[in-house]
DNA sequence: GAAATTATTAAATCAAACCTTAAGAAAAGC
DNA sequence: GCTTTTCTTAAGGTTTGATTTAATAATTTC
């Protein structure tokens, strides 16, 4: 039920595309950033995204013909953000299926509040704020302390180790694949071969077995990924 | 629970200022029309207003006349709306004093989430109101007088080192992101790669340090931000 | 039981995040 | 205008966490 949303950051500024992913993830979507018209274009044929935010200056691809492909390919909602001022850019962006147009230098504020109403336009999918703390049998996490206790003692974790544990227990049961559990941590694609999840699960389950050895809390489902035992 | 947010309105074509009146209504604030730069002047006289939204081209008297009585006069946010396209008008506005600079043809959702987002910067001003004084450990916090005792000794921060310190002291516990941080202390977008959050810091701690050597208030979470110890 | 997958652990390397200092730039005060 | 204060930038150094590697152990599936 609680899914995550997922928005497609298409900005070839560095330091700009990273506040815009700092926006993103702050109001609780998941941002995944693109630097380029072209690899942009590859991650909108991998998949369905739930909104796509567009400069439209761009090297390998234009801005424009980037929302031509993802208005023509259907329903997901754009935003323009752009160092274009004239008005003719802008009508021409609205009228070629932009839902929104941020002019730069742009608020945060602003950026976030047009992101939430777009998104809320484009309907069912409510605006879930970070909660002030979720609780999973007796572990406790208060997101706004970054805060975690088992059985009622405090569990220092790193900030990766943080991210795991905070994304199984916020939907217990669901099994996360490998895949998924480290595009959603690392923010990067998953290339198979790697054995740092392992590791960094080994770590977190380590945690919390000497918070509480009488729990088992996350649980391998073989060959599929990861789940909080329930 | 909120008293209620007057919003001056100066806008002479009458199509446009009432349109802006509904949207400010719609926001739950409260406008008031005036239609020349005269008139606008007797309201402005008259009280206190939450915010302003000026239009440059008036009768009467200037946008750019108002706008410096306005900024001459105190603390009052303004918003410009103008159709003047020019970079330069808008430098000028926002030199002067501006908050914001909205061109014609405007969106009704943007004027509506720039209104919030200035109101929201403006907020600790005229809408909240400060707490006579704020304790933690032994730091002591007037706000009115931006004093700070620590261990009863009286510390001379500068006026940022006061913000962060006043940000972290009303959340003990809370961790801040450096991008929340810098946004909130300086009012601007946080591009990632920017020290100058660190040596602030450092000159807090600094500071508190000298003042009580044997407490650490200031805790630095790896990876996720900073805290008030707790 | 054999093969494939996952766990654990520790050590070594690497990179990122962070701290501090000092000097130049900007702003504020006189 | 000059002085003082404050802010920012840059540089170098430190710490911490992340990653990799690798060797071993445990599971699950067939």
């Amino acid at each position: 039920m609680n899914e995550s949303i997922d928005i497609l950051i298409i900005e070839d500024d560095e330091a700009i595309n990273r506040l815009l992913c700092s926006i993103v993830k702050r109001s609780g979507y998941h941002p995944k950033p693109a630097y380029s018209g072209t690899e942009a274009m590859i991650y909108l044929e991998q998949r369905r995204w739930d909104m796509v935010l567009i400069d439209l200056m761009l090297p390998g691809m234009s801005g424009e013909r980037i929302l031509e492909e993802v208005t023509a390919a259907g329903d997901c909602p754009v935003i323009i953000i752009s160092a274009k001022l004239e008005t003719q850019s802008k009508i021409n962006a609205l009228r070629g299926g932009a839902d929104d147009y941020i002019t730069k230098p742009f608020d945060v504020e602003e950026v976030s509040a047009r992101i939430d109403s777009c998104l809320r336009r484009y309907g069912g999918r409510t605006v879930e704020k970070q909660p002030a703390e979720i609780n999973y049998k007796d572990i406790r996490i208060v997101p706004e302390a970054k805060q975690v206790t088992v059985n009622n003692k405090t569990v220092k974790l790193t900030a990766r180790e943080y991210d795991i544990l905070y994304l199984l227990v916020s939907s217990p049961g669901k099994v996360y694949a490998k895949a998924d559990l480290f595009e959603r941590v690392w923010n990067e694609p998953y290339y198979g071969d790697d054995n740092t999840i392992n590791v960094h699960l080994s770590h977190v389950r380590n945690k919390l077995y000497e918070a509480n050895p009488d729990e088992t809390y996350i649980e391998t489902i073989w060959g599929m990924g990861y789940k909080m035992n329930s």
